[in-house]
RNA sequence: GCCCCCGUGGCUCAACGGAUAGAGCAAGUGAAUUCUAAUCACUAGAUUGGGGGUUCGAAUCCCUCCGGGGGCGCCA
């Protein structure tokens, strides 16, 4: 890669001069005119004393060119600004660099990625909040996947616990329907069992009842046994179509009710007895709790006084479980911020007890969806449900294929109205909170998702229109400002699928696409591509765009299709 | 009370501590003998919530104030 190239050459320099050493950082500039990547390196320097003392940037950078012998495949090095050295590559470099584009170089310290995404409890409607973890979490895998890292794609469901004691409660109350019920009736049914215990629990008598019915579901209690595998499976169910339509295979789903005795186990090997103090959890007001405190964070409970493991208890029990499975170098939880003093705490813990986890537990914090109207919030009604979503976006994708010279091709909907709505998440820096309506988030033009499939498709209509096949070899042929532009982007791809993976933030990618396709189109607006003198070169350069813009929006968990 | 996150054009959002803060939507003006107009060009719109500080350089780091959101022992 040109990149390491450059930086090589630089470090030997450095080095010669006698600098010390320091982490040589090459970044792009954003105008182009500042060259193909460009170093603060110098600015670095200047802050250090080297061998001769503290010296100005302009001059070290001097001394630097100076011994810097510029190797061929560079136009040319400059010394700029208070002290940046850019490096303009030659074109015909650059056109060499495509050969090949579409396909990613593999990380040469290949991982075992763990990536936990999706695990929306049973009982609850998938809204389009929900949608924030599958949409990252498929992609991280993705792009983990493409740098030649081993990925493990999971879930983890809660299916015990005091919501589901509640449906039960609500589900004897309510009677089960005498009729057969299709899917999501079952799953509407159980939302109001649901919100029925819910309800109730405020009432203290009954509140009583449904715990007891909670530890007895932890118990096992075999009464219990074919009401709660009934309820288990229809909400089960309920989730598959939706992993369908996301197109997300899971290698494993992982559930509370096989976790949470060994999570149990786990503290109370890890607890002080009254003759041994100082371990990891203590018995306080009858519970045990994680004394957060000690390490700067704060007490959580892990086992109620019930004797029934929090959430925060069958977590243990996961993490045991899932590093057994997949022995992972990395395991990312792509879960909502609501969250992330909970994973201070259980990260904690974890580590306490399983030392090997140290170092290995990341949460991918993503911000909640709210509603240009407010919150979300199913008690009022105010829920955008993603079947909903769907449909909408569909019904706008067809209306606008309705003026098209293409045909309506339901698959083509179908991509579409997913790609828009996936890039409606993944343009964005998962951290914040995202404001959504319904109308206008998932945009069909400008910055989208079907601004780059139009793109890709353009290319694959100009490319069908070509019988001889696409050559190569053009080293030594012209180019212009946008096609160097479009050149140049294509020799990021590969980095910014790195920093991507490294960062976590898929929006990266989303506004490299969005980037090298508008280049595109720009191109192809003013050049004519079948019939000009470049014609080979250009439908060279088409299809590599078209490489790069197919592969990167798969690496969005997006498809790309033929036409539209 | 303690802790965390967020605040960037009218709206929704970008931006490894770097060079002139970028897009899209909305608004306005244009582009069709020509490979897909879900496109493209141009115009207008910002003291990056306020105030200090660190730095050669701050939207980004530190302090403080204001505004919004979230989390803090028996839920998940």
């Amino acid at each position: 890669m040109l990149k390491q190239k450059i930086l090589e050459d630089l470090k030997k320099v450095v080095k010669e001069l006698g600098h010390k050493t320091i982490d040589i950082v090459l970044s792009i500039p954003k105008n182009p005119s500042f060259g193909d990547y460009t170093t603060n390196l110098v600015l670095q320097l200047a802050k250090v004393k080297s061998t001769k003392g503290k010296q100005i940037p302009t001059e070290i950078a001097n001394e630097i060119l100076q011994k810097f012998e510029k190797p061929d495949y560079l136009e040319k090095v400059e010394i700029a600004g208070r002290g940046f050295i850019n490096f303009y590559i030659k074109n015909k470099e650059l056109i060499k660099n495509t050969d090949g584009l579409g396909i990613l170089q593999k990380s040469d310290n290949p991982q075992k990625v763990f990536i936990e995404y999706g695990h929306v409890n049973p009982l609850k409607e998938i809204h389009i909040g929900h949608l924030r973890t599958f949409i990252l979490g498929e992609s991280l895998s993705r792009i983990y996947d493409s740098l030649g890292h081993e990925v493990f794609r999971a879930n983890y469901q809660g299916d015990i616990g005091l919501h589901i004691a509640k449906a039960i409660w609500g589900i004897r109350k309510l009677g089960l329907p005498s009729k057969q019920l299709n899917l999501e009736e079952k799953a509407k049914f159980l939302g109001q069992a649901y919100a029925e215990g819910n309800k109730s629990y405020e009432d203290p008598h009954i509140k009583k009842e449904i715990d007891q019915i909670n530890t007895a579901l932890y118990q096992k209690d075999p009464a219990l046994k074919e009401i709660y595998t009934l309820a288990r499976e229809w909400s089960l169910q309920y989730f598959e179509p939706i992993y369908e339509l996301l197109g997300i295979k899971y290698d494993r789903c992982f559930f509370e009710s096989e976790v949470f005795e060994r999570g149990k186990e786990i503290i109370l090997e890890n607890m002080d007895s009254p003759r041994e103090a100082g371990k990891i959890f203590e018995e306080n007001a009858g519970a045990v709790i994680f004394p957060g405190e000690k390490y700067g964070l704060h007490t959580r409970v892990f086992i109620t006084t019930a004797g029934n493991p929090t959430y925060e208890g069958k977590d243990m029990g996961l993490a045991e479980l899932e590093y057994d499975t997949f022995n992972y170098d990395k395991s990312i939880h792509v879960v909502a911020s609501e969250q992330e003093g909970y994973f201070q705490v259980i990260f904690k813990a974890m580590e306490l007890i399983f030392p090997y986890l140290k170092g290995k537990k990341y949460h991918l914090s993503y911000g909640v969806v709210d509603l240009k109207e407010g919150k979300m919030s199913s008690r009022t009604g105010n829920v955008i449900t993603v079947d909903d979503l769907y449909h909408v976006v569909s019904e706008k994708v067809r209306e606008i294929m309705k003026q098209t010279k293409v045909h309506i091709d339901q698959e083509v909907v179908r991509m579409v109205a997913l790609g828009a709505i996936k890039f409606s998440y993944l343009k964005f820096s998962p951290r914040p909170n995202m404001v959504f309506d319904l109308e206008e988030s998932v945009s069909l033009e400008g910055d989208s998702g079907p601004y780059i499939q139009y793109t890709y498709a353009r290319i694959q209509s100009v490319l069908r229109k070509t019988q001889k096949g696409v050559k190569n070899g053009f080293e030594s042929i012209e180019v212009d400002t946008v096609e160097r532009a479009i050149l140049r982007s294509l020799l990021y791809f590969q980095e910014t699928v790195e920093q991507a993976a490294a960062t976590l933030h898929p929006n990266l990618l989303a506004s490299y696409l969005v980037e090298l396709a508008r280049l595109y189109n720009l191109f192809y607006q003013g050049s004519r591509i079948i019939g000009s003198q470049k014609q080979d070169f250009r439908l060279k350069l088409s299809e590599e765009v078209g490489k790069v813009l197919e592969k990167g929006l798969y690496l969005l968990g997006i498809e790309a299709p033929e036409r539209m």
